[in-house]
DNA sequence: GAATTATCGACCAAATTATTCGAAAACTTT
DNA sequence: AAAGTTTTCGAATAATTTGGTCGATAATTC
């Protein structure tokens, strides 16, 4: 290995997929370990628990989202357009982040607080970044909105509130049609009349 | 419950569901029980140990794939379409009961001779079938075999050649285009030229 | 209301599994 | 090539999980 922070990514990318596929709870360190093809013990030589390794699994996932995001919205130049993107690509792309919060649930409840603090960070993140389109929006005359503050924050619950199916992991659930719904019924509100 | 036998039949059903997914060692009694809504000491009454439950499931799996394929065969009339249906029924059906010989090697190996009674009956079935289709298929001159016993035997070991990349599980192999080319090379083969 | 059938909680023994630790490789630096 | 550093691993351990038991207790049938 180059170097140990580029063999700490190599964990967090495997086991990523074993978490993902079988949870917290049922997915051993012998596994990882195969995965990587090593002893187990040696893993921990670069983390110190099984729970780091969760931990940092989220946290590089939720930066892997965001990066999506941010790269998603500058592919595109009108607000309008931003706005469709950015609900479009976050929906797409928060499934995979969806295996792991399931995989809390699967793990010990007492350790929930800390993806809380993950998903804080990050909501406020994306408040600031659906208020900035919504400024430049209302600005270039294309959003009818009073206050992009609250506008932002009424988007964000119905993004939340997508997410939802996600969680309950049915597969019977069509995200798809469901999301392009509420794409529609958003600008159909938000958008001034023309 | 209206009897024992039906609520066997409804362990297996749920039971066989969380073990085609997680595999005999990943599955636990809880899991089972919480599925079925009873505490896990409530199973034993029923069975008398987590193998004899997986046991039932691979039997009864056995069973509907038996079903599957003498319905198939009974909805076609000729020998040539009586063969195409069995050959593609029971590799599209294969595919369930390749999750439950996966959870096997994931068992005690010891415990694998069980398995291969089953499979053994499985295979004496299934040669007298082809052998079946094959003799009226050569009474009325559309199949040029000379010895049924024998071309059955050759049918069953490509058969058996196709389950192999079901056990290996690797999603990226396209059993439906492998299966068609098989199919095409058996019947050129034994079809007698016109 | 006795007898039977079905469920469950508490418990145990065995197995699994996360983690530790010292020592041995493997690799660098002097 | 010796001394030092980094990395790996096997064996042991401590904690947890889990298959299975048992007696008590509901629920149902007779």
């Amino acid at each position: 290995m180059v170097n140990k922070e580029e063999f700490r990514r190599k964990v967090i990318l495997t086991a990523g997929q074993i978490f993902s596929r079988y949870g917290f709870r049922k997915t051993t360190m012998e596994e990882i370990a195969t995965a990587l093809k090593m002893g187990k013990s040696s893993i921990y030589y670069y983390f110190d628990s099984k729970e780091e390794i969760f931990e940092a699994i989220v946290r590089n996932e939720a930066n892997i989202l965001r990066n999506e995001l941010t790269t998603a919205i500058k592919s595109v130049d009108s607000p309008v357009d931003k706005m469709k993107k950015y609900v479009f690509v976050r929906m797409k792309s928060f499934e995979k982040l969806a295996n792991y919060y399931n995989a809390i649930f699967d793990k010990n409840l007492d350790h929930f607080d800390f993806i809380e603090q993950i998903r804080e960070k990050y909501d406020r993140e994306e408040l600031a970044i659906l208020r900035l389109i919504l400024y430049h929006g209302s600005r270039k005359n294309v959003f009818s909105i009073v206050n992009s503050e609250y506008t932002a924050l009424a988007i964000q619950t119905t993004l939340k509130g997508l997410e939802v199916p996600l969680f309950w992991k049915k597969r019977e659930v069509n995200i798809e049609s469901r999301l392009n719904a509420i794409l529609d019924v958003l600008f159909n509100g938000i958008l001034r009349k023309q």
